[in-house]
DNA sequence: CAATTCACG
DNA sequence: ACGTACGTGAATTGC
């Protein structure tokens, strides 16, 4: 058998961190009867992650048996002088070891030894039977252990990181082999440990010595060939200490242990018992575990579920009237679901739930008819992606009108996973896997050969769909969600798909002459570069750019980052009167994003259809807005003459048709005035105004607009911004390079001219902490949490949060429905023009040449009715026959 | 896999 | 006296 893996780990050490992982809790962790549980509980799940990655057959977690060793025999002052173990963490070391007899884990101590040496001891057993051995401790000593089959894992700062010695790791960090090491250790001593070892040797003479001569023995023997020093003196005089030192740091590899390797065989868990013993500690997220992995069974066992394997004879047998709501599910492998390969589907109608692997059989007349009839409802996950991949096969979904995981979103999108399994869990249902615990991920991502997991995978997915529709539409109707949920969400979703599917065209030849264009310029302002630098040096590498700026020419240090100077362009920008090497760095920066990202990565996911299908992402942001993934279409280039050009790929299907571009003015001002009922602002907006010019008047105490210079326009456009973010004189003084000062003249000239704007700000704030959310005007939430922080930081961003999100939110909600409406208008008009994009606050279409009048007269008047605000909404319209021109 | 940088609203 | 603008995705380097 190829899997024999070995876990070993070190009791004491490994609770001794676990301990101090959880310290601060040391008082909210305690059972009942008043034990501290703080250990055994992080124990757990540090255990946890160690079955999972390690995946072992045998396991054993070895304990120190008391204070006499032999080593202490040895050397009585041996780890003498240690603090004492704290009470609290003592006693809970017998609960430890229960709770690993009830998970089937085999613990082991030894009189006069230490668990390093039962460790070294079944290590070396692993060794000479083929075992993969993993090993995990605290301790750096039992690294000595590491050879190409034993890897030893010492726990870092944290619980969750490990550092894995390898032979090779070993030979980076300490220049020596495993074996050498004990004799590096002999050199240095051991200070916790509290032996000596030579005088004044540390690391870095000890790993020098060893590489030289092997060992301590080695040294010894050329001790006379060493030249006269300190060091040599040294050597000769702690020479027994040395010796002492090596025979405490080497762990036993042959103690005289009673069990045999096969003893410590994982055996199956004691669910009853563990479930007592969880009880007892009153360990509910566990309980809730168990309970999710099927109570009582063995958790590498599948919960059975009941399900019928169609296949081509009994296929014909499936049937759903117009009375009955269906659950239906399709897996793909992979997140990309215009391409990702199916894996098969399961389908739940009247209590029976139907699987298969073969995803053609959904193609058969009647379950064809089953998905594409109107009248039968169906609940998914992921209504979107449902859609999408059905579509692939020929099939038109209609009636998908609840989706699992829109609603969870809506709920609460403080988890922003889209996985069935994980989002069931959040809920209380823990009979449905995650999907990383059955196909994997990475490397090793598969489907499961084994008909019985999947099916049964799939099968729980339908169930826990129906199971927890319920649940959540009700929470929907607490939150008052409902007709965000059905008349917003839902109705986007389907918008979506179809945006999706149709994809726009781009034109592979405009890139590819722009990427000659592009690596023309690259290469002339790579030899300038280069040239003034000197040398040659990887231009895209922070560190090597900061090393020619800041150490070679001498310019001077603006800022810094965690791992060294910063070459950002807020920081290039003022260097750039210092050298003209910097500007150079800035166009080559510059073009060099547009070249990879946008040229070749364009390029690259260019369909055979000579389309770009994007993906919307509809259940990942915190304030509602969508985003767009492969590619991302929401950060096209706009802002530079070299970036825009890439707009120039972007055309109609047809060649004399028109891409149409439509955007909202100033939306989230507009959303401010209105949520706000600021009387000014929206005097503003009602009468029409430039709303910076408007704001540079009144902060400025202008008269009349004729006053207001492109100047105080810029500074006033830069406070209406600031301002929809939860304004400080700080970033707004960065932002426009003014004083502090200034900044906060600015902000309260602007408070005092829209009054209604500062009291909104308190009010938002003040709500978040009452309700512990912050809604838009559609009640879409956004929990905050950390509204009630003691760290001023936390709290302060928790506060412009709190102001900033029902406004970019509101916003949200409005190009929603503005799109729901756009579509509906498309159908009904039996118009052939495609919405094809959306960002954020513009949509773009796809227009046939003839259909260029009706769309620029509804496009506009769609977006501008979306919803009735206290203010109007206005959109401005630009066509061409690229998105280039279209503005 | 984290950090840095930079593209968009 | 603190240390901040809000929301995203992708490419690249280097541990």
């Amino acid at each position: 058998m190829a899997d024999k893996k070995l876990l070993l780990i070190d009791g004491n050490s490994v609770a001794f961190r676990a301990f101090y992982a959880l310290y601060r809790q040391l008082e909210s962790f305690k059972s009942p009867d008043g034990l501290h549980t703080n250990a055994i509980y992080a124990f757990k799940n540090m255990l946890d992650v160690l079955l999972k990655d390690v995946d072992p057959t045998h396991v054993l977690v070895a304990f120190d048996a008391g204070k006499v060793t032999f080593r202490t025999k040895m050397y009585v002052e041996y780890k003498g002088g240690r603090a004492k173990t704290p009470e609290e963490l003592l006693e809970q070391m017998p609960y430890i070891q229960e709770m690993l007899h009830d998970l089937g884990i085999k613990t082991y101590e030894l009189k006069n030894y230490e668990a390093d040496d039962i460790i070294g001891t079944f290590a070396a057993k692993g060794e000479k039977n083929g075992f993969t051995t993993t090993v995990v401790t605290g301790d750096r000593d039992l690294t000595q252990l590491a050879s190409p089959s034993t890897t030893v894992e010492v726990t870092k700062s944290g619980v969750s990181q490990l550092e894995a010695y390898t032979p090779e790791h070993m030979k980076e960090v300490n220049g020596v082999t495993p074996t050498e090491f004990i004799d590096m250790k002999a050199l240095m001593g051991d200070n916790s440990d509290n032996y000596p070892g030579v005088t004044k040797v540390g690391p870095k003479t000890a790993s020098r010595l060893i590489q030289k001569y092997g060992s301590v023995e080695g040294i010894y023997d050329h001790i006379d060939e060493m030249k006269k020093s300190k060091l040599k003196e040294n050597l000769i005089n702690d020479k027994d200490k040395a010796f002492l030192a090596k025979k405490l740091a080497t762990i036993d590899r042959d103690s005289p242990v009673t069990l045999d390797i096969d003893d410590i065989k994982r055996q199956p868990v004691d669910y009853e018992k563990l479930r007592q013993f969880y009880e007892k500690m009153n360990f509910r997220k566990f309980l809730a575990d168990l309970n999710a992995s099927g109570a009582g069974q063995d958790s590498t066992e599948v919960e059975k579920v009941e399900y019928i394997v169609l296949n081509d004879d009994n296929v014909k047998d499936v049937k759903a009237t117009e009375a009955d709501t269906i659950e239906f599910y399709l897996e793909m492998l992979g997140a990309n679901y215009h391409l990702a390969p199916f894996v098969g589907f399961s389908l739940k109608i009247n209590d029976k739930i139907y699987v298969s692997r073969d995803v053609e059989l959904l193609e058969e007349d009647n379950i064809k008819h089953i998905l594409e009839d109107e009248k039968i409802k169906k609940n998914v996950f992921d209504l979107k992606r449902t859609m999408v991949a059905a579509h692939r096969l020929g099939i038109h979904t209609h009636g998908l009108d609840y989706d699992m995981l829109l609603a969870s979103y809506l709920i609460n999108n403080e988890n922003n996973s889209n996985d069935l399994g994980e989002i069931a869990h959040l809920y209380g249902d823990y009979s449905v896997k995650t999907d990383l615990e059955v196909y994997g991920k990475g490397k090793s991502e598969h489907i499961p050969d084994d008909d019985d997991e999947l099916f049964n995978h799939l099968a729980s997915k339908v169930n826990s769909i129906e199971s927890l529709k319920k649940t959540l539409l009700e929470k929907l109707k607490d939150h008052e969600q409902d007709a965000l949920f059905d008349t917003i969400e839902i109705p986007t979703a389907r918008v979506l798909a179809r945006m999706e599917m149709n994809g726009m065209k781009v034109e592979a030849s405009t890139l590819i002459q722009l990427q000659n264009e592009f690596a023309v310029k690259l290469k002339e302002l790579e030899d300038k570069i280069y040239g003034q630098a000197g040398e040659k040096f990887n231009l895209n590498s922070p560190k090597q750019l900061g090393h020619i700026l800041f150490e070679k020419l001498g310019l001077p240090v603006i800022k810094k980052t965690k791992t060294g100077y910063s070459t950002a362009v807020e920081v290039l920008d003022q260097l750039k009167t210092q050298s003209p090497i910097v500007s150079e760095i800035l166009d080559y920066r510059q073009i060099a994003k547009i070249q990879s990202t946008y040229v070749k990565g364009l390029l690259d996911v260019i369909q055979p259809d000579g389309r770009v299908h994007t993906r919307y992402l509809q259940t990942l942001t915190a304030t509602g807005r969508l985003s767009s993934v492969d590619p991302n279409l929401q950060n096209i280039p706009t802002r530079t003459e070299e970036g825009k050009q890439i707009r120039k790929a972007f055309v109609p299907s047809e060649p004399d048709g028109y891409i149409f571009s439509c955007d909202y003015s100033q939306v989230e001002l507009r959303v401010l005035a209105h949520v706000s009922g600021d009387q000014n602002m929206q005097e503003a907006f009602k009468t029409g105004y430039d709303i910076h010019s408007h704001t540079a008047m009144k902060i400025f105490h202008l008269e009349s607009p004729d006053e207001v210079t492109p100047l105080m326009r810029r500074h006033a456009k830069a406070v209406n911004f600031g301002i929809v973010y939860g304004i400080s004189d700080y970033g707004l003084s960065k932002n426009l390079g003014i004083s502090r000062k200034r900044a906060q003249e600015f902000i309260d000239n602007y408070f005092e001219q829209y009054p209604q704007i500062k009291d909104y700000m308190n009010k938002a704030v003040q709500e978040a902490r009452d309700k512990g959310y912050a809604e838009t005007i559609m009640h879409r939430r956004r929990y905050l949490p950390d509204i009630h922080a003691k760290k001023y930081t936390v709290r302060a961003f928790a506060e412009r949060t709190a102001i900033n999100s029902p406004i970019q939110g509101s916003a949200a909600d409005i190009i929603k429905i503005a799109m729901i409406n756009m579509q509906k208008k498309l159908d009904e008009l039996h118009l052939k023009t495609k919405m094809v994009v959306q960002v954020h606050d513009e949509l773009i279409f796809d227009v046939p040449k003839d259909e260029l009048e009706t769309i620029k007269k509804i496009v506009p008047e769609v977006m501008q009715s979306a919803v009735k605000l206290d203010v109007p909404l206005i959109a401005d319209s630009g066509w061409a026959h690229n998105w280039y021109d279209a503005k």
